[in-house]
DNA sequence: GTTAGCACTCCAAGAAAAAGAGTGCCAAAG
DNA sequence: CTTTGGCACTCTTTTTCTTGGAGTGCTAAC
């Protein structure tokens, strides 16, 4: 499909901004890209482009950036999607070895991916609200400590390491233990709080001294509930030139991939964001609390629940051609290896 | 014990200028702490104290700058020693709290350590060759996944799920595992992965495809070597003066905390720290690799096994007076607490 | 519709000047 | 022999001004 003369020249200049970094002018596009027009034209064209609202300007007499809207368009209607060979490559090396769990893999992928894009790699976890608890699990260490282990059924593990209160034995603690997992196991762990308020006086006749059992399980029943969160690629991201000299660009950012929170809240305010296929684009907007950021997510499925999502976090001038197609080559890949069979492999 | 005036105007340039980031001048000096001499005494003094290498200047007609010297100078025979009453009664809130484990104890005083020197503060966990293994549990999730749980004597998990290969079954797996678990239960972190390759040729006897399990045993084990690191507080340390305007600094920040092999080496080079008590200082020296960046340690001990080191760290302009008398503060009350009874608490 | 031409705007970089903070040192006073 | 007032000097920081250049918008002609 061949593009008319006004969306091609946007091409272009997003495409030359995304590389450069820098405003680009009339000029400039013309010896670039080898266009039959005048600057005259090209100028026209552009003063076009941001009446419509898809180009700005830093100063009044500047070369021209795209806008938030600019981009956006340019994702919808513009972008190659083309998925580079060294991509597919190096994500397949990863992709076929067979024994590495899904979260090794996923782990793996993301730091080929920030590398590749030179941007950060947020990978939220499942909110474990969706899992069962399968196993409770008491380890006694010496006299006066144990350290239990929850696994769900997806095989995500939380444990706690407490000490023993005098006035318990350990056979107790293990008695008291296997009350609760009796009653526990194969619950959903986003009732898992309520169920043990439940629990409370049941145990309460069993032993004395249990409320340290009932504690310890409590705290670390609401750590499951807490985001699981990791992050590749902040070196690569900070490296950008938008960050080169700016402090506070910096602190920004690092705040942001800090908290998680914050990346929710980001990602949450979607009503403006794009969507084409499993992947979503939030572009940064002038009107948000992180104006020169972009993310863009798309949800990773094992077997046929929800696990995951992967997200690239950068700043809104990213190379949102390469990082959506890498990312969706990436989740269809993913589901591809890891599909329908609740994590089996497909060998 | 007073200080002859020498060492008072040291005194004073090093706090003035930990407290404003500014180089001192004679002048400034005379006004903020109202000496009885004139700026040219001062200057004479200040003279003397550049020539012994206590002090620097930043270009040849600037106020005086602490040398690296100058600080360990001043930390061993200036600092006043002081544990601020705040910092006492938040320390000792936490500490207070029964039932939290040494873990979450630490966590919550490196964020009260954090908060109050506004530095950052890493905990580097003990190193798990020490431990021994004293369980491995398997867990299966689904017909062909499984997660292995490990702990070692001292309450420390690790974890791996894993695809079980068709060509074996559950028990197999589990049977498989239990030849492992036998034969390694008891065996020091450190020993693990020597001792696999000593089981290598009797597994394979047993089981076939246990390599996948031999596999997952393998580089969990791997895992237990890397250290445990944890980091709080880089918000506060990035507001520091130092960073305000520097983005370079801030990467090179960034990067010395996020890599703890970074870290490590710093604290390695150690042959002209400063040591005082359980405290261990390493002032940034213009022939390091950080030479901007001083790191105060000490090492906390639970029962009579080292347990780890908590460090703070920061620029080398830092109120080590504060730090120190801080650290060395939680460290004994840490001690008091969790104290040479493996572990137990002394209610 | 396209383009050459030109006036205009704004930024970036550099030079020059001015202001300020601080030093070192000398000679005189204590 | 220590302290101090005085002064020349150094170096940085800030400000102002200048200049060059990149880029635009507009108009009139093609």
């Amino acid at each position: 499909m061949t593009l008319n003369r006004r969306d091609q020249i946007l091409k272009y200049i997003v495409e030359h901004f995304i590389k450069t970094a820098q405003p680009v002018g009339s000029q400039t596009l013309i010896e670039e890209y080898h266009l039959p027009y005048s600057s005259a034209t090209i100028r026209n064209e552009m003063n076009a482009l941001e009446q419509i609202g898809l180009l700005e300007k830093t100063h009044s007499s500047s070369g021209r950036v795209p806008s938030s809207e600019g981009y956006r368009f340019y994702c919808e209607y513009l972008r190659d999607k083309e998925v580079s060979e060294d991509l597919k490559y190096n994500l397949q090396k990863v992709l076929d070895e067979k024994t590495r769990s899904i979260e090794e893999v996923i782990k793996e992928s993301c730091e080929i991916l920030s590398h590749m894009t030179s941007l950060a790699s947020v990978v939220l976890g499942p909110n474990a609200k969706e899992e069962h608890l399968a196993s409770i699990q008491l380890i006694p260490l010496g006299p006066r400590s144990a350290t239990v282990v929850f696994v769900t059924d997806r095989g995500y593990v939380e444990n706690k390491t407490f000490v023993i209160p005098n006035e318990m034995s350990m056979e107790e603690v293990a008695k008291c233990m296997k009350m609760f997992s009796d009653r526990l196991i194969g619950t959903p762990v986003s009732e898992l709080v309520i169920k043990m308020e439940a629990l409370r006086p049941i145990v309460n006749d069993y032993v004395i001294g249990h409320d340290v059992v009932y504690k310890t399980l409590l705290e670390t029943f609401l750590r499951f509930a807490s985001d699981r969160l990791l992050l590749y690629g902040k070196k690569e991201l900070l490296n950008q030139p938008e960050f080169l000299d700016d402090a506070d660009k910096i602190r920004k950012m690092i705040n942001l991939l800090d908290s998680p929170e914050n990346l929710i809240d980001v990602e949450k305010n979607s009503e403006r964001d794009y969507k084409e296929g499993n992947i979503t684009i939030h572009i940064g907007n002038s009107n948000e609390e992180y104006p020169d950021v972009s993310i863009v997510t798309t949800k990773i499925r094992v077997g046929d629940e929800q696990e995951g999502t992967i997200a690239l976090v950068g700043p809104t001038r990213m190379d949102y051609d390469k990082v959506m197609s890498a990312l969706e080559y990436f989740a269809k890949e993913l589901s591809k290896y890891y599909g329908n069979d609740k994590g089996g492999n497909n060998t």
